[in-house]
This record gives structure tokens, C-alpha cells and sequence, in this order.
DNA sequence: AAGTAGAACTACGCTTACGT
DNA sequence: ACGTAAGCGTAGTTCTACTT
């Protein structure tokens, strides 16, 4: 039992002032310490739990003692991730405010920038880009180019952290004494951006893990990546060099891979160019021998840096350094751009699959066109004739295309008619020039010649007009006649697309993007977008049984070939996109996969692509090489950067300065991909699609 | 067509608030 | 009274929407 003294009170502590609350707390304090046997914490925590939570909530606001404290560093987290600058976090953070979360002071976020940056020292200026203007005309005008001063500060910067954060990975054998870092390069979005991606991660090739090193507001041409690139070509020989100390003190050597789209890779290495006599920069194959199978040399001579210098020496000196002359030198204009070896170039396996996936699918289109012509052919031919009744032909939903056409083959017979008249009459003028000719030889000569010439002249007069009609009723024709794609068979393709969602791009020669190659390289799109010409064609016998059979035949060939061509490839697109590991036994699977589907196609001897080159004499070597799929080594990483720096680029927007803009926009980057980035937002639990089975 | 108000931006300095 | 951190204001600039 102890005694304690409790002063009389005169003032209740809502009066008092704050010294006299603050004494009578440090009392209570004193007291909560001997009550509790010196554990005061616990004890404040069971009195406070006493109140009811929505009045404590409510003292703890009055108190100012925050309710939420957002740790160091996550708010800029969150402004990296959801992309918004200082100013709209202001606006945020007052409004959190007044729900009790405390946040972090944007003076101790620009520090953290400043420190999670402190590597990278960004720099950005304005540099002479040659550009096009709206009238196509090439002038060098002054664009920003934001870039990292020193590359292998920023990679070791990386690597360090990176170890720091313990999320370094050896996935492949291959890799364990080295350390693998890619360098890629790519243009899209309205900038040319470089790369590099560390390949010691779980998911090398997502956004997360690229970082863009040097990024400029023009096109990349030869000359504008040797004003951007230009001085990085002695520190990316000087990492090649390097050793970089991992856990436990292993010395690491590091290995440069190159990756970009193929134009890309030409342009780095000094090739003049994919449609050049020696295209390929992996091989000193001749674009003759590409086409000709049967010329082809039995082995190919490999492209080394070494010849490839000697390539451009011979170029510079013997053949003056003309670009005409460049196919006596294998196509080799430039020095490389980096020392990096031939063979750390990775074939670029994606664009590879757009290219012949387009290919093929526009080979496609270009077969159902013909197919489209033959019966509009076709039913020009009996409506002219009378065989059949248009109203029988305008029914049917697959001919009513022909409309327009069958309209118009009224409106043209009306021109036809009247030139069959007029070619009558010619023929009966040219009868009688021919009498005359042969009637009036024993007249006067030079009269006989002053009507001849006039007999003559009015047939040539004759022979005109009806030409003219002829060619307005063509001419009728031609503008009524199914622009190309809109054919029954033609315009079944795209909503096929369209069901399996995917889009052609407005640009680019209505190309393909990567992931709806992948998805219509499957077993099921192939199937829909070849069976719907089987089924157009049935469809339009069925209901009109005089058309040709050869159109039947002719459809089922196309349809069962490119079937058989689209499954073919799409085995092979698999294989080698992968991510993963790929072994000896899986390399010649991919190798039987390609030569069949190349047998398949040269069947049909067509020309053979730069691209199905690069598949079929240097996919499989560059896998069985490194030990990976493309999906792994390739470029697929760094053609996802763009859409990210166009949401970066969003809040950036009103940086007046472009300059300025672009250096932001940059470090904005940076601290995505920064291996210390914290506070991220989750990313998105996806929805799984309801199954609607059962019902 | 020209002029104008207002909003937006970053980077940095200045004022205020708070703790000791 | 002092030191430090937080948060606000502003320079200098351009863009947009609206008015004259």
C-alpha cells in the first residue's frame, strides 16, 4: 500500500496551461509506471483501449498525432508509378492530409530522387538531328537528347544494387561466370531510346528491369545514332573489360549482348542495309543465293568483326568509300558503332515473327483477292450473257458485295452496245476502203488518192470512237469493281481478327504487334482464319450450283496451304520464343520445325525473305549458343518501353522547356526502374474470365 | 487574327511550424 | 532561443481557352 499526493485542483486541464496539462501528465505518467510494475507502454495501451474507437480516432486527429504514416521513400513510390510531378502531389498530400495520413515532405522526396539518381548524373541538351519535315524534305534541326553521362557507372550502380536487394539470378548453365547485360535499342512513340537490361533477374525483360540510357526526339538514322551513341562506343568496350565483384567476392566478367529490331543492328554494325547484295549480318551470303536455293554457297562464311573491319578498310581505300561500290565489300558502309562480337548479336526473334507472319498472312489476302476477282470475272460474264437473274445474285449475302459492280455492268453494256455497232460499221467501211483500193486503179492517180485518204481517215475517226467507249465502259467497270479487301472471301479475314481481338496497326503497312502474332499463331485462330474460306466458298455453291467448280478447288488449296503453313511456323514461333532454358534437345526439335516449314514453303518457289534467312541458318545456332530462347535474349524488352514512356511523358506534358521535358521525363524513368524502387502499387489482380460452363 | 487571363511545370528560396 | 524540417511561393516559360 503506498500513498499518493494529488494536488487540489483549481483549473480543469481544458483551462489550465499547457505547462500545468503537461506537469499533470508527467504525474499520471509517474503513477502508470508503478501501477504497471514498470511497463507503462503496455498499460497506456489497455487504458486507451478502454475508450470506444471512433473517440479515440477522434482524440488521436486532436492531438495531431497521425493516424497513417506513409514510410520514407513510398510516397515516391507511388508518384513514379502512377505518374504524376510535384505539383499534383502537393494537392494530393494536402488532401490526405485532412484524413490523418501523414506522408513524407516533397524536400525529403526530391532528396531520395536525388540519392536513388546519384549514379546516373543525367544529362540533356539540345544536339543536331537530321529530321524530316512535313514536306518530306531531310534538314538537321536541333532536337533534346537526354542521356546517362557514364554507362558503366550507371551498370554497376545496377548490379550493386541490385545484389543489395538480393535479386540477382543465375537462371541459365551457361551464365555462371558472367555476367550478362543486353544493350538494345529501339525507336516508337516519337523517340529513339537505348537500353540496357541486366539478365540476372527473374523477369529480365519487363519494363521494370530496362533502363534507358540515352533517349532523343528523332529518327534512327546511321547518322543520328552516331550523334547520340557516339560516346558510348568506348565504355561499352570498357565494361566488356571490367570485372564486377558479386557476393562472397567472386570477380564476375561481364558479356555485352546486342539486341533491336534488324534495321537497328544494320545500322550499328555499318551494313548498308536489309535489301543490300549481302543483307545479312550474320552470314556474307549473297541476296542472290537467298532467292536461289540451288546456288547457294555450302558453307557460308560467318561475319566476324575482324573481316567486317577489313570489309570497310577495302571500302574506304579501293572503293572510295561510294556507297554504289559497297557490294563489292559485303555491304560493309560504317564501322561498328560497338566492339561487341558478331555472335552476341541476337537475332531479333520477335520482329522475325511479325515479318513472316505478316508475309504469310498478306500472301493470304493476296490469294483471296484473286479469288474475289475470278468471280467478279465470273459474274460479268453471265449477267452480260443473261445466264442468270441479278436479283437472284443481289440475295445472296456473299454477292450482294458485287452491287456497285453488277450496276455498273448495266451502265458499261450501254457504251459495249454502241461500240458493237460502231465496230460493224467499221468493219464495213474497211470492206470498202479495200474495194477501193482495188476498184480505182485506172483512175485519175491523184484522185484516187484525195478520196482514199478521206475514206481513210474517216475509218481512223470510226476506229477512235469506239475505242473511247470501250473505254468508258472499262473505265465504269474498274470504278464499280470491289476495292481490294472487300470481296466475300477478302473481307471474311478480318472479323476473324477481330474475334480473337486483334488489331493491324493504321501504319507500318497494317502490320502486326507481337502479342497478336502470338495469339494467331495458335492452333485455333489458324483454324478460323483459313476454315472461313472453305466456308464462304460452300456456302455460295450451295445456293448457286452453276458457278465453277475450279473456284471450289482453287479455295480449298489456298485454305488447306496456309493452314498448313501458318501451324507450321506457329511451332516454330513457340520454340524459339521462349524465356526459359533451351537444351540440345530442344534446339533440334526447332531445327526440324524450320526446315519443314521452309520445305513447305519453297514449294511454291517464292522468294525468300532476309528474315526466313535469319530463321533458318541463324536462329537455332544463336539458342544452342547462349542456351536460351529469344523470348530470353532478344528484343521484346525493349519494344515495351514505349507505351511506359508515353504515360510517362503524360506528366511531363507541361515542362515548357523540351530540353527540360525530356531530362524529367527520363529521371522519372530512372526511379521506375531504380532496384531500390519502394512503395510500389500493386499490380492489378487479374480477372478470372468466367467460365460459362454448366449453363 | 491578335490579345489576354489563367493554368501548368520544375527548381529553388523563403516562411512557418515544431521540437529541444 | 535556436536549429531543422515541412511546405509554400515564385521565377520564367509555354500552352490553352476565351475575348476582342
Amino acid at each position: 500500500m503506498r500513498f499518493m499526493h494529488t494536488p487540489q485542483l483549481e483549473k480543469t486541464s481544458t483551462d489550465a496551461a499547457p505547462s500545468t496539462v503537461a506537469k499533470r501528465a508527467r504525474m499520471l505518467e509517474s503513477m502508470r509506471e508503478q501501477v504497471s510494475g514498470g511497463n507503462g507502454e503496455h498499460q497506456l495501451m489497455a487504458e486507451m483501449k478502454r475508450y470506444p474507437k471512433d473517440q479515440l480516432f477522434q482524440m488521436l486527429d486532436k492531438a495531431g498525432l497521425a493516424q497513417i504514416r506513409i514510410p520514407t521513400g513510398h510516397l515516391l513510390g507511388l508518384k513514379t508509378d502512377i505518374q504524376v510531378n510535384h505539383g499534383q502531389l502537393r494537392k494530393l498530400k494536402r488532401w490526405l492530409d485532412q484524413y490523418g495520413v501523414a506522408t513524407e515532405s516533397e524536400r525529403r522526396m526530391r532528396q531520395t530522387t536525388a540519392n536513388l539518381l546519384s549514379a546516373y548524373e543525367v544529362t540533356a541538351e539540345l544536339l543536331p538531328f537530321s529530321v524530316k519535315t512535313d514536306d518530306d524534305e531531310v534538314i538537321i534541326a536541333l532536337r533534346p537528347c537526354a542521356y546517362i553521362f557514364s554507362l558503366p557507372s550507371a551498370v554497376f550502380d545496377y548490379l550493386e544494387r541490385s545484389k543489395r536487394a538480393k535479386t540477382l539470378e543465375w537462371p541459365g548453365p551457361t551464365m555462371t561466370d558472367e555476367i550478362w547485360l543486353k544493350i538494345g535499342g529501339d525507336h516508337g512513340g516519337g523517340s529513339f531510346k537505348m537500353a540496357y537490361q541486366l539478365l540476372h533477374k527473374t523477369h529480365p525483360n519487363t519494363v521494370a528491369n530496362t533502363t534507358v540510357f540515352a533517349i532523343f526526339e528523332a529518327k534512327d538514322s546511321r547518322d543520328n545514332l552516331k550523334t547520340a551513341l557516339g560516346r558510348y562506343r568506348a565504355e561499352v568496350e570498357a565494361l566488356q573489360k571490367e570485372k564486377w565483384q558479386g557476393e562472397g567476392g567472386h570477380a564476375y566478367n561481364l558479356r555485352v549482348f546486342i539486341a533491336g529490331d534488324y534495321a537497328f543492328l544494320s545500322t550499328i554494325y555499318g551494313l548498308s542495309g536489309a535489301s543490300g547484295s549481302h543483307p545479312c549480318l550474320w552470314c556474307q551470303i549473297r541476296k542472290s543465293e537467298i532467292d536461289d536455293q540451288d546456288s547457294q554457297r555450302l558453307r557460308l562464311p560467318p561475319r566476324t568483326l575482324e573481316n567486317m573491319a577489313q570489309d570497310y578498310w577495302e571500302f574506304l581505300h579501293e572503293g572510295r568509300g561510294n556507297i554504289k561500290h559497297a557490294q563489292n565489300y559485303h555491304n560493309i558502309i560504317s564501322p561498328p558503332m560497338f566492339r561487341v562480337s558478331i555472335e552476341q548479336v541476337i537475332v531479333p526473334g520477335l520482329h522475325i515473327s511479325l515479318g513472316i507472319f505478316h508475309r504469310l498472312y498478306t500472301e493470304l489476302e493476296a490469294t483471296l483477292q484473286g479469288l474475289d476477282r475470278k468471280v467478279e470475272k465470273y459474274l460479268h460474264m453471265i449477267i452480260r450473257d443473261g445466264e442468270t437473274d441479278r436479283e437472284e445474285i443481289l440475295d445472296d449475302p456473299h454477292l450482294a458485295r458485287f452491287q456497285a459492280y453488277v450496276a455498273a455492268i448495266d451502265k458499261a453494256q450501254v457504251y459495249e452496245e454502241q461500240a458493237k455497232e460502231l465496230q460493224e460499221e467499221i468493219e464495213e467501211q474497211e470492206t470498202q476502203l479495200a474495194w477501193l483500193a482495188y476498184d480505182n486503179q485506172g483512175v485519175n492517180k491523184n484522185m484516187h488518192e484525195v478520196v482514199f485518204k478521206e475514206a481513210t481517215s474517216m475509218v481512223t475517226a470510226l476506229i477512235n470512237r469506239r475505242d473511247n467507249l470501250e473505254r468508258k465502259a472499262g473505265a465504269i467497270l474498274t470504278e464499280a469493281s470491289l476495292k481490294p479487301g472487300k470481296g466475300p472471301f477478302c473481307s471474311k479475314l478480318d472479323p476473324v481478327l477481330q474475334e480473337f481481338h486483334v488489331q493491324r496497326q493504321a501504319y507500318h503497312g497494317k502490320s502486326f504487334i507481337g502479342n497478336h502474332v502470338d495469339k494467331m499463331l495458335q492452333d485455333k485462330p489458324i483454324e478460323a482464319l483459313t476454315g472461313v474460306v472453305e466456308k464462304t466458298v460452300t456456302e455460295i455453291l450451295d445456293e448457286h450450283p452453276t458457278f465453277p467448280l475450279a473456284l471450289l478447288s482453287a479455295a480449298m488449296k489456298a485454305s488447306k496451304k496456309y493452314e498448313k503453313l501458318f501451324k507450321l511456323f506457329g511451332s516454330c514461333h513457340r520454340l524459339y520464343s521462349t524465356s526459359s532454358t533451351m537444351g540440345e534437345k530442344e534446339a533440334d526439335e526447332l531445327k526440324s520445325n524450320i526446315t519443314a516449314f521452309m520445305d513447305t514453303y519453297r514449294e511454291e518457289s517464292r522468294t525468300v525473305s532476309i528474315k526466313m534467312h535469319i530463321l533458318e541458318h541463324h536462329v537455332v545456332p544463336c539458342i544452342r549458343r547462349w542456351g536460351f530462347g529469344l523470348g530470353f535474349l532478344a528484343e521484346q524488352g525493349i519494344e515495351k518501353l514505349h507505351s511506359h514512356f508515353n504515360s510517362l511523358g503524360r506528366s511531363t506534358r507541361s515542362i515548357p522547356d523540351p530540353v527540360a521535358r525530356l531530362k524529367s521525363t527520363l529521371n522519372n524513368h530512372l526511379l521506375t526502374v531504380s532496384p531500390d524502387h519502394v512503395g510500389r502499387v500493386p499490380k492489378p489482380v487479374s480477372q478470372k474470365k468466367e467460365k460459362t460452363k454448366g449453363q
